[in-house]
DNA sequence: CCTTGGTCGTTGCGTACGCAAATACCTCGG
DNA sequence: CCGAGGTATTTGCGTACGCAACGACCAAGG
C-alpha cells in the first residue's frame, strides 16, 4: 500500500494535475456544447448537430454534399444522418438530389431557406464560440491549443473529417 | 456584401488558428470518448457514463451517494440518473438505500460486485486516458491545460461537480 | 454477359436521454 | 398545528442516435 510515486504508470489513480487536465476537458467541453446548443435552439430553433450539417453544406461547392461525406464530417452514423436530413427536408432547409455519376448516391443540397437560416444562426454560433471559448485565450495560446489537438488526433484541426472525406465534396 | 475585416469580432468566420483550436477540441474530445467508451464496453461491458457513476460512488464515503448529488457530478438529468441506476441495480452493481435523514431521498450504494467490476474497469479506463491523452503531454503542459479549462469553466478541474455537490456526499 | 464483392442510402429495432408532470416529503412563517 | 413553497425521485412521452439488415447499385475478373 505504500504510495509509490510513479510518474504516470498505468494503474495508479490520476493525480491532481492529470485530473485537472482530463476532467477539465470533459467538463469544459460539456459546458460549452450545452450552452451553445441551448443558445442556437432558443434563437433559431436549431440543435447544434443540425447547425454543423448546414455549415458543411454551405461551405461545399454548389452547397451540396454526398450523404456519406457529410456523415463522416459530422461524426454521425449514416442512419443518423439519413434521419437528420429527413428532418431538415421536412423543415425545408435542405433538399435531396440524386447523383448522376452514381445512382446509389444522393446529395443533400442547401435550399435558399437553409442558406438564410444558416446565416442567422452562424452569427449566433460564432459569437458563442468566441464568447465562451476563444476569447479566453490569446492568439498564441490558441495556436498552442491547436498543436495540442494535433498531438491527440493527427488530423483534427482543418476542414475535412478526421480521416475520411475525399476532395470532391469537402 | 463587402467583407469587412474585423480582427475577431462577432460575425467574421473563424480563421485557421481559431478553427484549429475549436474544431480540434471537438474532434479530439469525440475521438477520445468514443475510443474509451468502446474499450470499456468491449472489455467490461460498461458504457462510459456507467463507469463514471461507479467511480464517483466508489470514491464517496461508505461508497454511497445521494441520487441528486450523483446526477450533478455526472452531468446527467435526474431522470436520466434514475434510469441509469435502474440498470445498474438490475445488473447487481449498485443497490438503493433509503435515506434516514430525508425520507424523500435515496442513496445509491455500490455493491461488492460493483466494487469488483469497477476495479477491473478502472485499470482499463486509466490506461486508456493515459494512452490517448495524458501521455501526449508533459506534466508542465498538463498544468497549462488545467489552467486553460479553469479559464473556460471556473470550477472545472477538481472532484465535485461544476457548481453543485455539497460536502456530505462528495 | 454474369458473378462476386463492395459501397450508398434507408429502414426496423432497441437504447439512452431530457422535459414536464406527478408524488412524497421537507421547511419555515404564522 | 397549518399551509405555502420548495426539493428529491420517479414516470410518461417524445427525440436522437447506433447497429444490423436490406435493396439498389457499382466495379472488376472471368
Amino acid at each position: 500500500m505504500s504510495t509509490i510515486e510513479q510518474t504516470s504508470t498505468s494503474s495508479a489513480p490520476l493525480d491532481e494535475r492529470e485530473l485537472r487536465a482530463w476532467r477539465g476537458l470533459l467538463r469544459a467541453h460539456a459546458s460549452m456544447c450545452k450552452a451553445l446548443d441551448a443558445e442556437l435552439e432558443a434563437e433559431h430553433g436549431l440543435p447544434l448537430t443540425t447547425y454543423e450539417v448546414l455549415m458543411y453544406m454551405h461551405d461545399a461547392p454548389s452547397r451540396k454534399m454526398r450523404m456519406c461525406d457529410l456523415a463522416d464530417c459530422i461524426l454521425l452514423s449514416r442512419s443518423g444522418l439519413t434521419r437528420l436530413i429527413d428532418r431538415l427536408q421536412r423543415d425545408g432547409l435542405v433538399a435531396r438530389q440524386s447523383c448522376s455519376s452514381d445512382a446509389r448516391g444522393a446529395y443533400a443540397v442547401l435550399t435558399d431557406a437553409g442558406v438564410e437560416t444558416l446565416a442567422a444562426a452562424r452569427a449566433t454560433h460564432l459569437a458563442g464560440v468566441r464568447r465562451l471559448f476563444l476569447s479566453r485565450f490569446t492568439p498564441q495560446e490558441q495556436e498552442l491549443l491547436g498543436d495540442a489537438w494535433e498531438r491527440v488526433l493527427p488530423g483534427a484541426g482543418a476542414p475535412g473529417a478526421p480521416g475520411a472525406c475525399a476532395e470532391p465534396a469537402c
